[in-house]
DNA sequence: CTGTATCTTGAATGCCAATCAGCGACGAGA
DNA sequence: TCTCGTCGCTGATTGGCATTCAAGATACAG
């Protein structure tokens, strides 16, 4: 039935694999979504996707690249704005992502590979908080450390739901706080 | 072989199994713990589980309700220490549960009642958490939001690793941020 | 035309949570 | 003392899952 499609997409199928691998984790997220559900939507074999990824976790790392890359784009387009407005507009913007960042930790203490790739992307994230900071006038020794309250602020935020207005308020309380 | 105990055990065996799982779940946590390694270990078949927990999920909650319960007792024993070691001793004590807050969280999404028990103890913290602030001098009206934000940093530590010396300097510096 | 590397697949394998249909022990009532 | 229903428990099974295996199909090089 279905044949060997090499001459039709050569190098187009992974990246295949990985949209609609980025569609169905966004949406029902990393346990609720099987391999051959995965499989199903791309139109291939179960099997198929351990030809392109390792395993699933390999999937969830190629998914969170995507969505990592893109949303360091929309990032790059608000420079103009204000703190607050960034901080806000991220967290939106990741919070469209489903559960994908819960998902994350979750996985990391199953996969060295998610592992690594959230301590890396822990570490790019402070870095830029750490400049945002400082940018912001906060002394450079402290700027360290209120990165991470910041940033544990915002993990908590997305991990627990919460009426905008209620999400703003923390945000401005935690701002409050650092630039006393 | 193993023949009906009843006679031997009438009420322990529910005991003797949240106990089990309690040490098994903390040591391994939830998704390297199996039903039947559970059952293995309190001595029981692997079905028998079910006859006095509805699932896997509910046996998390029981074991949870343990662990809570205890670290209470720990911190009321600590009622004169000042704030600042109260939270460092929470956060050890919680950590030596090992990966079971992480696990209640990856969880929520799947189980209503993990749900419904996550939000209990998340209101039930934070009322603790007000009550400490404004014990210390925070505002009534402040001490809401700075609740959560000292609770979402606490949660930040617990699900990351950090030396001892880091821990304490980020704790240091949300209670600096806070009482400002 | 032939061999080799590249894709793709159907059919396993093995683990897991959860279910099913009973089996033996006890306790109440005759 | 009998017996019958409920309680506590069990072996066997089911269905879903990630992952592996052996082999088929395709393209390309020589």
């Amino acid at each position: 039935m279905a044949r060997n499609k090499r001459h039709l997409e050569p190098k187009v199928k992974k990246e295949e694999i990985e949209l609609v691998a980025m569609a169905l984790l966004k949406e029902k997220g990393y346990d609720n979504t099987s391999m051959a559900e995965i499989a199903r939507s791309a139109g291939v074999a179960a099997n198929t996707i351990y030809w392109y990824f390792e395993n699933k976790d390999h999937v969830l790392i190629a998914v969170l690249n995507r969505v990592v890359s893109h949303a360091m784009e929309e990032v790059i387009t608000q420079r103009e704005q204000p703190l607050r407005t960034r901080v806000l507009k991220l967290i939106a913007q990741v919070e469209s992502s489903g559960s994908l960042m819960t998902d994350v930790h979750a996985r990391v203490r199953h996969s060295p590979k998610v592992q690594a790739w959230h301590d890396q992307f822990h570490g790019m994230v402070e870095q830029l908080a750490v400049a945002e900071l400082v940018n912001a006038g906060v002394g450079p020794d402290e700027a360290q450390l209120d990165a991470k309250l910041l940033i544990y602020v915002i993990e908590g935020l997305l991990a627990h739901p919460h009426k905008l207005q209620e999400r703003e308020q923390i945000i401005d309380q935690a701002l409050k706080r650092i630039f006393a």
